[in-house]
DNA sequence: TATTGTTATACTCTATAACTATA
DNA sequence: TATAGTTATAGAGTATAACAATA
């Protein structure tokens, strides 16, 4: 996963339809090298897969994480107003919520004012549980730091402060 | 997509079961903020709707992209190779090269020195192909470009150089 | 025994469309 | 008519397991 050994210069070529047997680092990237989109991909699945980690004792993901989270800081939202924030499918939605619910984690309640939303708050248990979600999820940010650096991980969060 | 408008500092309250009809902005990410992978991820989700789209007449997509680039620079190579090296499953490797292959992008030739093992290459027309695939996601880096920044995007790429 | 490519299954995620009950 | 929540489906993508051929 940490990649980018020497480059050997002078490349094995292939020989009349012999596979070539080398070691993953020799192979070169070429294009993909300097394109953002490929490292931001492969990091964010070294993200994704330390989350999933670290929050694996309590089974919460990223994107549970992110609903749960943006419940606690604003109760009472509708489920669109949740799917629009947070960039999800209402579709989606609306499994994530019943998983969450069956987990006594969240509750939907029929809003008096607009008899088709629900609001979204946690209940009582869901908020102790998120308290304790936010401290490893704490733990894992802890991890990203160490992988890229404390300064890096700044400045990464700074140049993509737009996107959130 | 671009978000965090001035933040209301007294924030409205859910009132008896009545869902929240406020706007996207006012909705706060709370711990979220300050979370690499949350920003990560949904830049991630930008990068490559624009390459999509970018790359959308041609129909290649961002891992069909990376898979014709490092054959075309490694020809020769091993399926377990290139999927080692691409973080990809070889059993979702085979479906890919199946659909690159009847698009004659690619072809499998048998390895002679080990008969289990097919050796990857372009096709005359993949490398042809690959070239104007190359032009065009050159076309979408300078989307990134436009939407971060030439230094952001530089200082990202540094940042993220390890997990090619 | 181990590895390469393959097939198959299951679960996550994204993208739609259509339905219902409300507005 | 339009919107909120729901259900359903299809296609990517990820994660496994198992199998045949070969090493």
């Amino acid at each position: 996963m940490t990649a980018s050994a020497a480059q050997t210069p002078q490349r094995k070529r292939a020989v009349n339809g012999a596979a070539r047997r080398i070691d993953t680092d020799e192979i070169g990237l070429d294009a993909l090298v300097g394109h953002a989109g490929y490292a931001v991909r492969r990091f964010q699945i070294w993200i994704f897969q330390d989350f999933i980690k670290t929050l694996g004792d309590v089974d919460i993901r990223p994107t549970q994480y992110s609903v749960l989270t943006v419940i606690g800081a604003n109760p009472g939202l509708s489920q669109m107003a949740v799917a629009k924030r947070l960039g999800i499918e209402r579709a989606r939605l609306v499994h994530l919520l019943d998983s969450l619910e069956q987990r006594k984690l969240v509750k939907r309640i029929k809003s008096k004012s607009d008899r088709r939303s629900h609001a979204l708050h946690l209940t009582a248990q869901g908020e102790t549980a998120l308290t304790k979600f936010k401290r490893l999820a704490a733990e894992h940010e802890r991890h990203v730091e160490e992988k890229i650096g404390k300064a890096n991980r700044e400045r990464l969060l700074q140049i993509l402060a737009g996107f959130t």
